[in-house]
DNA sequence: TCGGCGTCTCGAACGTCGTTCTAGTCTCGA
DNA sequence: TCGAGACTAGAACGACGTTCGAGACGCCGA
């Protein structure tokens, strides 16, 4: 038994039966190993967990170097991780934990080093970085989520809104929960909204509201006066 | 015992011991019940949960209607939404679940109409809603889940970062994990690409790249020939 | 060849959790 | 007075994460 065994049996396990499935006993099973000795293996649930995140982001593709300019690069990178926690859905509800493994550091290692390359500083280096990021984070989180509910619970929860139409006029009248129009499109017109929104500040056609900048590395503060 | 004080009582336990504190038999002896008697006035645990989120949501308060216009709208309760999930750090854990209590969707009905308000119109309405609500939600998750972790695993994490910079030589180099600028800062800027992007939607000085935009409601197709 | 020491395996158990069962108390209208 | 609901609660069940101690295996120096 190795880690790596753990790691991919810990995703089919999590893909079959979701997050209420993933129990150190039924992991145990699937690896014709006691649970004891899945234990000497692996200090903690956490750590299974932690092996079966990393585990899914290495499908992640990157973007080949140098192809792309830094918009199609972004997009691509987006585009690909979004499909990869959506082909996990469980994956959305572990995201409350540090995510420090070496696949998730490569991809925010592209996206970070693409924005730079793009022509960013901070502040907005970073801000645009964690824009993406967060972006990509919360539509999975949101889209596997209902994903994930019944079709019971979601008729209730349309019939609901429709009922209460009075509270919640324009929720009602636009069908907020209905599926209307592909998912996907809608993820990708937001992300463009937010490439969009960064490549008119990386141009320099909005102003820089900015904030307070970090001082830069190995750079002092200007004396005063000399401003 | 009502529904109230279980959900008061159940948010005063969560801030207090995040997640792993609130269990059943601790949620009964603060309401100085038995267990048996919670169990009365609620069905599972998660009827807790769901409970403890509705009830901390309605603590975002609405921005005053028709006093700003969209943008200053849809800014201001944005900013509330995330500073109220990270008064309350634990609620970015529990996201797996639907939200559908009426504190959430009140909320959701606000950003919703003040969209429509401004002139966007489908695909772009639904579009811009989610993106905002998901730009909100990821970062409010990526920035409690950081908040939470403790001080010497967030070390760790940026010394294994520096050891390591010629995997990740960007990362390393700009600090990625450092506390750098405010976080309010950054949280302000992301938020200013999302809305800079909608807007130029909006006012068409960007292609609507569109996609397939669900039929409108209560009109036709038009005929064959027609255009 | 032997003995010993890491590496790896595992059955059994502990404590805690979510949940249920059953029996009990209280209040109030008929 | 009495019976039916509203509400309380002790005790238990099964499943979970985790630990303990004992054993099996292979390799290496003596």
């Amino acid at each position: 038994m190795s880690r790596e065994r753990i790691a991919a049996e810990a995703v089919a396990l999590l893909d079959e039966e979701q997050v209420g499935g993933l129990t150190m006993r039924r992991l145990a099973d699937r690896l014709d190993a006691g649970l004891a000795t899945l234990y000497w293996h692996v200090a903690t649930k956490d750590e299974v967990v932690d092996l079966a995140l990393d585990e899914i982001f290495g499908e992640v593709r990157l973007p080949a170097a140098g192809v792309h300019d830094w918009q199609d690069g972004v997009r691509i990178l987006a585009t690909e991780w979004r499909a990869t926690m959506l082909r996990h859905p469980w994956s959305a509800a572990l995201l409350g934990r540090p995510l420090l493994g070496p696949n998730v550091l490569a991809r925010t290692e592209y996206l970070h080093s693409t924005l730079l390359h793009a022509g960013l500083r901070e502040p907005h280096l970073s801000a645009a970085t964690h824009a993406v990021a967060n972006y990509v984070i919360g539509s999975a989180l949101t889209q596997s989520t209902w994903r994930l509910t019944d079709a019971s619970v979601r008729r209730a929860a349309q019939q609901h809104l429709h009922a209460q139409r009075d509270v919640y006029p324009t929720l009602a009248d636009h069908g907020h929960l209905d599926d209307k129009g592909s998912e996907d499109t809608r993820f990708d017109n937001g992300l463009t909204y937010v490439i969009n929104g960064i490549e008119a500040i990386r141009a320099g056609r909005e102003p820089a509201a900015g904030g307070d900048a970090p001082p830069e590395r190995g750079r002092r503060r200007a004396p005063r006066g000399t401003r």
